[in-house]
DNA sequence: CGAGAAATGAAACGATCGTTTGGTTATCCT
DNA sequence: AGGATAACCAAACGATCGTTTCATTTCTCG
């Protein structure tokens, strides 16, 4: 709702504090001092301790929700869907990071308020329906449960902000090309020797950092920016 | 430390009203009021409030990482430890799971307590070095980097605690079976007339509960009982 | 410049928390 | 049975927390 700079100062150093002691042991104070006013002031910005959980929280939250839903509305192979849906989740938590890092910790799971719970809720069910498509499509192996395989997937990425570091030497394409890897073609190699359906592209594709599948196919504003927090 | 029943019932309390509310929300009274007893009166079993979370996480955390260092220790297959890795990793999920849920969400990432950070630590490489080991025997593709593919897998087991519930649907097999077909096979399909590598086994196994791979192969005592809590 | 609004200071509040203390009841052991 | 020990009650302490109140400073803009 506030406008000046020093809002983001705040939710910035409530983010940090957030992230390091989580949100019931981080008291109004430590944000307070780390910004360096008093406590009683916050409330020129705030009506409750809640309110910068949920200003820490809400842009990422709806950020990657929003580019999946625009990724659904594609009509792009699945395997393809899957390769951008992990991207611009990596995406979303690297730039990100504090932000999500809070989310997944303090709500995801934990919450009882609704709201959250219905949009991971819409999350899982727009990448589980990708995932079914491809089974649908008999480009997916149909042995695989879709719901099991996309929480597997969901997994794996939120997992991140346990052990990612921003500016260590892992970069977001690399992680989640890396992913797409694993996920799509496992673990087990792969005999080369397979052509048999002509329709589908094989793709056990990038190996190193940059991709090689095609980034834009049909829509060229996959990954409209979006307005970062409420500020 | 203490050994009556009652001791069990307050760790009981405590792990419940920690994974629900977590460690920092959660009053002493709330656990005292749970068992009956006044809050005070807890500080007959422990010294400090820390105490109970220790109580409550030592147990599964200790269980997994033992389990794992057993199976390092087999020459079983790469194929075959990762698919025992991740079947024992899901069934203490399940046996422990309030108590695993904790730890995961109070314990892990979060804490500055080196005790704890060195086991999550040692369970990382161990499992990471089987994963080393299939790339470096030719069984697993060596375009996937073992460290990511690790932590892919350790997110999504541990992502178990988001999502699954104790008396759901979903059993402890079916689910360590169809994330290890996924994890080792892929999402792509498979066409099944690869037979150029003859000395590995392309277990694309597991559609249904009841796994295809064989249990016992060397070590008889893979899965030895141990304690599941200090008491 | 000067009035009005926004931002911050400074102190205090009621509530709650983890912990302590001392006394009372129950349990166990020989 | 009876003494020792464990288990528990009951109350209180100091500290800290989120929040409120009001005065004061700083900024904005005509």
């Amino acid at each position: 709702m506030p406008r000046p700079s020093r809002w983001n100062e705040i939710v910035e150093a409530a983010a940090e504090a957030f992230r390091t002691n989580g949100f019931a042991a981080t008291s109004l104070e430590d944000i307070a001092s780390a910004v360096g006013i008093w406590k009683g002031s916050l409330y020129h910005y705030i009506n409750s301790k809640e309110d910068l959980l949920i200003a820490v929280v809400r842009g990422p939250a709806e950020e990657i929700l929003n580019q999946l839903k625009e990724l659904s509305e594609t009509d792009l192979p699945p395997t393809e869907k899957i390769r951008r849906a992990t991207r611009s989740h990596v995406k979303v938590l690297e730039g990100n990071f504090v932000y999500a890092s809070v989310y997944l910790q303090e709500i995801a799971g934990r919450r009882k308020l609704p709201e959250w719970t219905a949009m991971d809720r819409e999350y899982l069910d727009l990448l589980e329906s990708i995932v079914r498509e491809g089974v649908e499509s008999g480009e997916f192996s149909a042995v695989t449960n879709p719901r099991i395989a996309t929480l597997a997937l969901i997994g794996s990425l939120n997992w991140l902000t346990h052990w990612y570091r921003p500016g260590g030497p892992l970069h977001a394409d690399e992680i989640s090309d890396q992913f797409c890897d694993l996920f799509l073609g496992g673990l087990i190699i792969r005999t080369p020797r397979s052509t048999s359906k002509p329709n589908q592209k094989v793709a056990t594709t990038a190996s190193k950092t940059k991709a090689v599948t095609p980034r834009k196919i049909t829509s060229p504003k996959t990954t409209k920016p979006r307005a970062k927090r409420t500020a």
